[in-house]
DNA sequence: ATGAAAGCGCTAACAG
DNA sequence: CTGTTAGCGCTTTCAT
């Protein structure tokens, strides 16, 4: 960035007539602390502002081992999820004096992997990753993270990384006993990536909201593969073409449910006449909707302000804290995508 | 990142038994060029491998004067907008080997300038603006861009720094067109950030679409001034308790039309049966809403694409081109949130 | 109250 | 085919 011509300690310390080390003291604010002359202070002070003097933070980086600057892994800023999230995340670091390099990792290990090396390379001091949740032994050596990072929505249940996540389970547990307690007995699931935590965990909700109300649970019902638009479209889709069409269904992700709206729209099916529908995570248009969209929020400006909190001790003091565990709270919210139908 | 402990060219060349600038050269892929021994490249290799060396972006940049990431600031990256545009950008550049330090300036140019000049020290090759747009003599060293950029949304006319944007004018002439030919007569425009571009060409549009069919405009319909939903908000409530309600209104983003519908709803009032709508910017959800909303689409992906293309060309050859303005169209798609009237 | 020396990790120029 | 020297811009001893 305008490299060539950039002013340095050196020109200030040449103009002033004092050292670079003594321009460098000054510079950072140490001119107190290692009593240097007033007058040498307003100077160097001076003549730095004249020649436009921005600090270097390669050089001074390199030095110290430090580059204040941390790195976001996210499967997909578009999400407006993540991208609610990634804003926290942004706004939070800024004020603790940290930039993020982001990465979107298009829900894929592969490039998940590429970009935990490339923030390797680039010396970041952290990292917050939302992970493809697959795989994970790329971001450790032997059984320790290979740098200080939280997880943020999605974690590693076995693993000695810190985490913070909404409480999926709880949340998939309000949602599908809103729905038994409506009286549906035959209830699809359509959900994320497998074998990925808040997959697994929202799945367990949807099995056990069964459970705790003593009924079964038909797996047949539990359809689909990925957090993506086109996984809910089709599956939705499949779900009312059937012999024995689930009278609900909850999606775990709000794309997923775009996905379902879009396949509905598209057979002239409407909510909740044909299908009720409740949604893992808000969406400022689902109160909009006809009819609004009974969903499962989540705190999503919380859960990166508190991922963000978590980095910085950890980068700040790197005692050997514990590795800790945290499930935000979410909230269920009554709008008007579930009819209530005769119980069986 | 897991600094203390990292590899260094040093070490490898100790344990291989050759100088630091060979296993530079070998490392960097240099070694046919250098003619390096099969044995010593093979050697190096392995033990860099062993020892799983990761190579530090920090004494490279300082030493080429390249750092390969470039800055992107924007006023909201949760506005579905910006973080398409954010995704696309994001991906081309990582497909051309850059990074990018993400800076949200919360549509303020006190943030903007601050992270102008974080982006500056940490020596950015480049930079990817979506300005707010009010202010910009802070990019600016004379009459040229302090580093190579390119503006994407809102640009400055008058200044010689490229940008990629919709073609903001056209797209408001053919909605407001649209509006006209549909019978309306009084048509309110809910403006953005007055002073910005595209909120400037967007509200000229929808004077010169009344002139050009000899019609004159009533400037009092032409309200508010940012692009948020709040904005939206107040302003369709108080459009709509006004004598001489509008029977259409002009929305020139997706936000300020999110705050209509939540104020509409609120009173009780529908579209397009008490008002007519067609907002600029789409959204995955307009097509669900009831009525599905009509809208000016922006190719986000498209500007993204772009965008990053004139910047990685500029960085890459400095030659003085001439600085570019693109505009991409836009396009109009007609849904069903506009009502014929009766013309006058 | 300040300077000299050293070095972070890397690469380019020059030498042989 | 490879090594030596030098230096990017900064900060931290250690001296004085």
């Amino acid at each position: 960035m305008a490299r060539e011509g950039d002013t340095t300690l050196k020109e200030i310390a040449a103009k002033s007539g004092v050292s670079v080390p003594t321009v460098s003291r000054v510079l950072s604010g140490k001119g107190e602390q290692y009593r240097i002359s007033q007058t040498t202070i307003d100077q160097v002070n001076r003549i730095a502002a004249e020649l436009n003097y921005t600090p270097n933070y390669l050089a001074s980086g390199l030095r110290l081992k430090r580059t204040f600057t941390i790195g976001l892994i996210i499967p997909d800023i578009s999400n407006p999820f993540f991208s609610s999230l990634a804003r926290s995340i942004e706004k939070a670091t800024r004020q603790g004096g940290y930039s993020i390099i982001l990465c979107d990792s298009e829900e894929t290990t592969k490039i998940e992997i590429e970009s935990f090396k490339l923030l390797e390379s680039r010396k970041v001091d952290g990292l917050i990753v939302s992970p493809v949740g697959q795989e994970s032994k790329h971001f450790l050596a032997g059984n320790e993270p290979r740098v200080p990072m939280v997880l943020v929505d999605r974690y590693f249940p076995e693993l000695p990384i810190p985490f913070v996540t909404s409480d999926s389970y709880h949340g998939a547990i309000s949602a599908v006993t809103n729905l038994i307690e409506c009286g549906h007995r035959r209830i699809a699931c359509i959900q994320g990536l497998h074998h990925t935590s808040s997959n697994i965990d929202r799945v367990r909700g949807f099995v056990d909201a069964h459970k705790n109300k003593g009924l079964e649970v038909d797996e047949s019902l539990i359809v689909g593969d990925n957090f993506g638009e086109e996984n809910g479209y089709i599956e939705a889709k499949l779900l009312m073409r059937r012999a024995g069409r689930p009278t609900a269904v909850f999606c775990v992700g709000n794309l997923i449910s775009l996905g379902v709206l879009k396949a509905l729209a598209e057979d002239g099916l409407s909510i909740p006449q044909d299908l009720s529908l409740i949604s893992f995570d808000d969406h400022p248009y689902f109160s909009f909707l006809t009819p609004p969209i009974t969903t499962v929020a989540q705190q999503n400006k919380e859960l990166g302000r508190i991922a963000t909190k978590l980095l910085l001790e950890r980068i700040e003091s790197p005692s050997t804290r514990e590795s800790e565990g945290i499930f935000v709270p979410t909230k269920l919210l009554v709008r008007n995508s579930v009819r209530r139908v005769a119980g069986d």
